[in-house]
DNA sequence: GCGCTCTACCTGGCGT
DNA sequence: ACGCCAGGTAGAGCGC
C-alpha cells in the first residue's frame, strides 16, 4: 500500500476505517477479471520523441521538469468530473481546517519556490554520462540500458525458484538462483516439453483420430499413453493431445467435449504441468542444461536412521524420498523491498493505477542487507524542512521518468522484489505511469501475468497476498493480526508501525515524505526477514512441499498447495488425475449422513463437552497430537478410498458408515500421514533439541510450522467444494472418527476413575489425576487407537464460567484466557486493560483459602471501573469498539448492525468505506446510538451502555465463583 | 471445516 | 400509534 492520504491530524489513532482499503477485498471481488484490470491501460500517447532524461539536465535546472511529459495536463474530458469532486471535498473541509497559508497560488501559474538542498543530499546523476535509455535496438557497452534483450542461459546451476510460460518463445522458462553469482538465471526449456491433455477418444486402426485436429493451428501431435486410474485401480489407455500453446488446450478440449469425449488434466496451469512432468521441486538446487539433474542434496545419516526405525512401512519409502527438502538450507537470495508515494488526486482519494495520471513523488528502496535509499521528485513548492533526520541515501530528481527508471534499474540488482500490495498498486502504477511519460511498453521490464504483476528478469512477492493466506495467518502467525494492512501486520509481527505524517501527504516537506516513504519499505523488508527470515523460509519450505514456484505459492491459498502436491504425486506414480466428475460419480448421489448441529452447515463436526461452573485446582489438559491428520493417516482416508465401489476389503467409519477401502494405501492419507509423522516424530523434537545450535533450532521450528500449516488444513479442504479433490464422505468420516476417538477415550477415562471436567474436539481437562491413571490412559490411546495423547498443559487453577469454549487457566504467573469477552478484538480497550488488572488479582489465588480475599479485591476493582466510567475518565479511543465490515455497506440488506450504522455516518462525511475495513465507534445517547470515533466527542458517550458492557465482561469471571453480578454488594447500588 | 456465544436487530402478538 | 415482550435471525468473532 503506497498511499495513506488521510488528512486527519490523528490519522494514526482514529482514521482506522480507511486502512487497507484498496487491497485484498477489491482484488478478490474482481475474480477472474482482476488480471485484466491491472493490464496496461494506455498506449504511448504520441509518437513524439521522448526527451532523454539525463542527469545533466537535472543538474542544470530543476525547474525544467515543468515541461516534462509528467506535467502535461491529462485530457480535459477525463479531468473535468474529478476536478469538481475535489472542489466539493475541499469546500466541506474548510470550516474544520485551520487555514495555514491564506493565499493559494492559482493553478495556472504555480509559484515555484527554490529548492534548497543540504550539501549532504546527493544530486541525482551528477555525472553527465548517465543514460538511462538506449537507442532502440542499440546496446551501449558498459552502460545500463533499460531495454534489455531477454537473455537466457543454456545451462544453469542453483536453486529453482519459479517456472513461467513465455508466450513469445512458446516455452517454459525456469528462474534459477545461482548463489555463486548471486543472480537469477533464466533457462528456456530444452527438454522439448509441450502442453497437453488426455482424452478417451481412441485412434483408428490407421492411427488417426476420428476428428481432424490438424486444422487447428496450435495442434502438435498425438500419443497413446497408459495411466493407472486411482479409482478403479486399473490401467487405462488414453490419447494424449499435444499442442504448441497452452491456450490451445482450452480450444481443443472444447472441441472434444463437444463431440462427447471425456478429457483429463486439461485445467492444470502449464508451468505446473512442467514441474510435475519433470518431477521438479521448486526451492531445491539443480543443474540444468539439456536435462534436469538434482545437485547433491544435503542429507543426514541420523535422520535416515530415524526414518527407518520409527516410520511405519507404508510411509518409509516416501519419507526417504522426501527427507531432503527439510534438510537442505534455504537459499540466501538478495532481496529488495520498495514502495512508492503518488500525489493524491484529492484528500481521502486514491490514485488509480489504471489511469496513472498523478505523478509519483517518492520512491523508497530497502534491501535485506540494510541498504536504504529514497528517490524524490522535485515538485513546485516542495522543499526540505530540515527538521527530519534522514536515514539512508536520498536523491532528488527533476524528472519523474528518470526517477522511475532509476528505480527499475536498482531493482534489477536483486533476485526477488517484495512489495506490499504491489500487485494491485505499485507495480501496475509504475508501468502505466512510464507509458504515460512516453516510455515504450516493450522497454518496461514489467509483465502482467494471469493474476499478478511481476518483473521480467526477477521475481515479485506481494506480501499483502502472503499475509492474506488464511492458513498462514492462523497456523504460522497465530492470528496475531486481523487486518491485512501493512500497518496492522507489522505492528503485530514486528512491533513497529508506519510513520505518522503531519498533514495531507501532498503537502508534507520532502524530508518528511522521504522518511514516511522509507518506513514503508523498511516494514515490508522487515516482514520478510524478521525472526531469522521466518517468512522467507516458510515460503521456501512451502514451495518444496507444494511443488510450486515462489510467485505461485505466495499468491494461492492452502487448498491450491495441497492440490499441487497431490498432482505431483499422481504424476510420480503414473496415476491419472481424476476429474471432479470422476470423484462425484464414484461417490454417487448421497446426502450427508450426519446432521450438522448448526443450521446451514453440511455435516456434523466435533464434540464439545459441557463444562462445569466453578474454580478447580490442579487441572491437566490432555490433547491428541494432530487429531484429524492422525485420523486421516490411521484410517486411510483419501478421495479414492472412501465409498469406492471398486474396493474389495473395507472398514466402516463409525456413526456415518462410510466404507473405507483397505485394498491399498490412499494417496492423501499417505501424504498427510507422512507430514504428520515428520512433524510429530522428527521436527517438533529437533526444534527443541539442546544438541543443536540456535540457528538450526529456528530452522527446524520453521519446518515444523510449515508442516503444521499444511496438515491442519488437510481436513478442511476435503469439506470445501472449491477443492479439486472435494469429497464430503472424507470430511464427514474424519469428524465422525474424531468424535468416536474422543468418546472412547472418555469411556476409558471413566473406567480409570479420572475426573474429566471438559473437552473440545481433541482435548480433555482432567481434574487432579493420579499419575499412574494418566499414564494408563495415554498408553491405552497409543495402543488401542494408534494416537498420541500428550500432556499439553498443567494448570494450577482453572476458572470455568460454565459456558463452552470459555475458561481461564493459570499456570505459575502466566495465564491463558479463552473465548471470554475480555479477549475479543471488538471489545473496547479499557475493558481489555482492566481485565489485565483483574487477572493479576486472580493470579493471587494460590489456594482455596484465598477465595474470599480474591472476591473482595474483585469487588473493589469493579467499583473503581464504574467510578472511572461515570466520571468519564476513559478516552474515546479506550471506549472504541472496532468491528470489521464483512461486506460492502450497501450489501447489508436484512439488518443494519451498529458498526454499519457508524460506517454510514462516515460515508456521509465523504469517507469511503468498503469490505474488510474496521470501523471504530462508540455508543452514544443520540437516536442512532453509535458514532464513529473520529466524529464523536466524549460528551456524546452513553455511560450506562458501557456499564452494561463491563458487567457482561466480568460476569464471566464471577460465574466461576458462583457469584451473580447483582449479588455483588456495592455494585447493586450503582445499577 | 463445524461448534458456541454474544449483541443487536427484526417481527409479531398483545395491551394501552 | 406506540411500548413492551418473547422468540428468531444476522453478524461477528472466537475455539479447535
Amino acid at each position: 500500500m503506497a498511499l495513506r492520504n488521510d488528512g486527519s491530524p490523528q490519522a494514526g489513532g482514529q482514521g482506522r476505517a480507511n486502512e487497507g482499503r484498496s487491497s485484498a477485498a477489491s482484488a478478490k471481488s474482481e475474480g477472474k477479471g482482476g488480471g485484466n484490470d491491472r493490464a496496461p491501460a494506455k498506449q504511448p500517447q504520441s509518437q513524439k520523441q521522448p526527451e532523454p532524461a539525463t542527469g545533466k539536465r537535472a543538474a542544470r535546472s530543476i525547474l525544467d521538469f515543468m515541461s516534462e511529459p509528467s506535467a502535461q495536463e491529462p485530457p480535459q474530458t477525463a479531468q473535468r468530473p474529478k476536478a469538481e469532486r475535489i472542489d466539493k471535498q475541499e469546500a466541506s473541509e474548510v470550516p474544520t481546517k485551520v487555514q495555514q497559508e491564506p493565499e493559494e497560488p492559482p493553478r495556472s501559474e504555480p509559484e515555484v519556490k527554490e529548492v534548497r538542498l543540504p550539501e549532504t543530499y546527493a544530486w541525482y546523476a551528477s555525472s553527465n554520462d548517465y543514460l538511462v535509455e538506449a537507442q532502440q535496438g542499440q546496446r551501449v557497452p558498459g552502460q545500463w540500458w533499460l531495454f534489455q534483450e531477454e537473455t537466457y542461459a543454456a545451462q544453469a546451476s542453483g536453486y529453482l525458484l519459479e517456472v513461467r510460460y513465455d508466450g513469445d518463445l512458446g516455452k517454459a522458462v525456469a528462474f534459477i538462483y545461482d548463489p555463486s553469482t548471486s543472480k537469477v538465471v533464466k533457462w528456456v526449456d530444452r527438454t522439448g516439453h509441450k502442453p497437453y491433455f488426455l482424452t478417451n477418444m481412441e485412434l483408428g486402426e490407421d492411427g488417426r483420430p476420428p476428428i481432424d485436429l490438424t486444422k487447428y493451428k496450435s495442434f502438435s501431435n498425438l500419443a497413446v499413453v497408459t495411466k493407472r486410474d486411482p479409482i478403479t485401480n486399473r490401467d487405462v489407455k488414453l490419447t494424449k493431445i499435444i499442442t504448441n500453446d497452452p491456450l490451445a488446450v482450452k480450444t481443443l478440449r472444447a472441441v472434444l467435449t463437444e463431440k462427447g469425449y471425456r478429457v483429463w488434466e486439461a485445467d492444470i496451469k502449464y508451468f505446473l504441468n512442467y514441474i510435475y512432468d519433470s518431477q521438479l521441486i521448486p526451492g531445491m538446487p539443480y543443474d540444468v542444461s539439456d536435462s534436469w539433474r538434482q545437485k547433491e542434496w544435503k542429507r543426514s545419516e541420523e535422520l535416515e536412521k530415524l526414518i527407518k526405525e520409527s516410520f511405519t512401512e507404508d510411509l518409509r519409502d516416501m519419507a526417504l524420498d522426501w527427507q531432503y527438502i527439510f534438510e537442505e538450507p534455504s537459499p540466501k537470495v538478495p532481496k529488495v523491498a520498495f514502495d512508492i508515494e503518488v500525489v493524491a488526486p484529492g484528500e481521502g482519494r486514491f490514485p488509480e493505477p489504471k489511469e496513472a495520471d498523478m505523478p509519483v513523488m517518492s520512491v523508497s528502496i530497502v534491501d535485506d542487507k540494510g541498504n536504504k535509499s529514497v528517490l524524490l521528485l522535485a515538485r513546485p513548492a516542495s522543499r526540505f524542512s530540515g527538521r527530519q533526520k534522514l536515514e539512508g541515501e536520498v536523491e532528488l530528481f527533476d524528472s519523474e521518468r528518470a526517477m522511475l527508471l532509476e528505480l527499475l534499474r536498482r531493482l534489477s540488482r536483486y533476485a526477488v522484489v517484495f512489495t506490499f500490495n504491489g500487485d494491485n498498486f505499485d507495480v501496475p502504477y509504475i508501468y502505466n505511469r512510464l507509458v504515460n511519460l512516453g516510455v515504450r511498453p516493450e522497454d518496461i521490464p514489467i509483465v502482467f501475468l494471469q493474476d499478478y504483476v511481476t518483473f521480467k528478469g526477477r521475481l515479485h512477492v506481494d506480501l499483502h497476498r502472503v499475509f492474506d493466506i488464511k492458513a498462514l495467518q492462523s497456523y504460522a502467525f497465530g492470528n496475531k493480526y486481523r487486518e491485512k494492512s501493512l500497518e496492522a501486520v507489522s505492528e503485530a509481527l514486528l512491533g513497529q508501525t508506519k510513520r505518522e505524517i503531519s498533514t495531507f501527504l501532498n503537502d508534507v516537506s520532502l524530508d518528511e515524505l522521504a522518511a514516511y516513504n522509507l518506513q514503508d519499505s523498511v516494514l515490508t523488508m522487515g516482514l520478510v526477514i524478521f525472526n531469522n527470515e521466518l517468512t522467507w523460509n516458510l515460503l521456501v519450505l512451502l514451495m518444496r512441499i507444494s511443488k510450486s514456484g515462489l510467485e505461485e505459492v505466495s499468491r494461492s491459498q492452502v487448498s491450491a498447495w495441497i492440490k499441487s502436491t497431490l498432482y505431483w504425486e499422481h504424476r510420480r506414480r503414473g496415476l491419472l488425475i481424476p476429474s471432479r466428475e470422476d470423484i462425484e460419480r464414484m461417490i454417487g448421489k448421497q446426502a450427508p449422513r450426519s446432521a450438522a448441529i448448526i443450521k446451514d452447515k453440511k455435516y456434523r463436526g466435533a464434540i464439545v463437552l459441557q463444562p462445569p461452573q466453578g474454580v478447580f485446582f490442579n487441572v491437566i489438559v490432555l490433547d491428541f497430537a494432530s487429531l484429524y491428520p492422525s485420523v486421516i493417516r490411521n484410517w486411510n482416508l483419501s478421495y479414492e478410498t472412501v465409498d469406492n465401489p471398486y474396493c474389495q476389503k473395507y472398514v466402516e467409519a463409525p456413526e456415518v458408515g462410510h466404507r473405507i477401502c483397505m485394498d491399498r494405501r490412499g494417496i492423501s492419507s499417505q501424504l498427510v500421514g507422512l507430514l504428520r509423522d515428520f512433524r510429530v516424530k522428527v521436527y517438533k523434537k529437533k526444534a527443541k533439541s539442546k544438541d543443536l545450535s540456535e540457528e538450526e533450532r529456528i530452522w527446524y521450528e520453521t519446518v515444523q510450522a510449515a508442516m503444521k500449516v499444511y496438515i491442519n488444513a488437510s481436513y478442511g479442504v476435503f469439506g470445501n467444494e472449491a477443492f479439486a479433490l472435494y469429497s464430503l464422505p472424507v470430511a464427514e468420516s474424519v469428524t465422525a472418527i474424531g468424535r468416536a476417538t474422543l468418546l472412547e477415550t472418555l469411556r476409558r477415562a471413566s473406567e480409570l476413575n479420572l475426573h474429566i471436567l471438559y473437552g473440545d474436539t481433541d482435548s480433555l481437562f482432567v481434574w487432579d489425576p493420579p499419575k499412574d491413571a494418566l499414564n494408563e490412559i495415554i498408553k491405552y490411546v497409543q495402543e488401542k487407537l494408534g494416537m498420541d495423547l500428550d500432556i499439553d498443559k498443567t494448570f494450577r487453577l482453572v476458572l470455568f464460567s460454565g459456558l463452552k469454549k470459555n475458561y481461564v487457566g493459570f499456570d505459575g504467573d502466566s495465564y491463558i484466557i479463552k473465548g471470554m469477552v475480555a479477549k475479543k478484538s471488538n471489545t473496547p480497550e479499557f475493558i481489555k486493560f482492566e481485565t489485565a488488572d483483574v487477572m493479576k488479582i486472580l493470579s493471587g489465588l494460590q489456594r482455596p483459602e484465598d477465595l474470599e480475599k480474591t472476591l473482595d479485591l474483585l469487588r473493589e476493582k469493579v467499583q473503581e471501573i464504574y467510578t472511572k466510567l461515570r466520571r468519564r475518565e476513559y478516552t474515546l479511543d479506550q471506549l472504541a469498539i472496532s468491528v470489521m465490515m464483512s461486506k460492502d455497506p450497501m450489501e447489508y440488506k436484512k439488518n443494519t448492525p451498529q458498526h454499519v450504522k457508524a460506517a454510514l455516518l462516515l460515508i456521509n462525511e465523504g469517507v469511503p468505506v468498503t469490505r474488510g475495513d474496521i470501523i471504530s465507534f462508540v455508543k452514544t445517547k443520540d437516536k442512532v446510538g453509535v458514532k464513529p470515533v473520529r466524529l464523536a466527542r466524549l460528551a456524546d458517550v452513553d455511560t450506562t451502555k458501557y456499564l452494561e458492557y463491563v458487567r457482561s465482561a466480568f460476569e464471566q469471571f464471577l460465574l466461576a465463583f458462583g457469584v451473580r453480578w447483582d449479588e455483588m454488594t456495592g455494585v447493586k447500588k450503582l445499577l
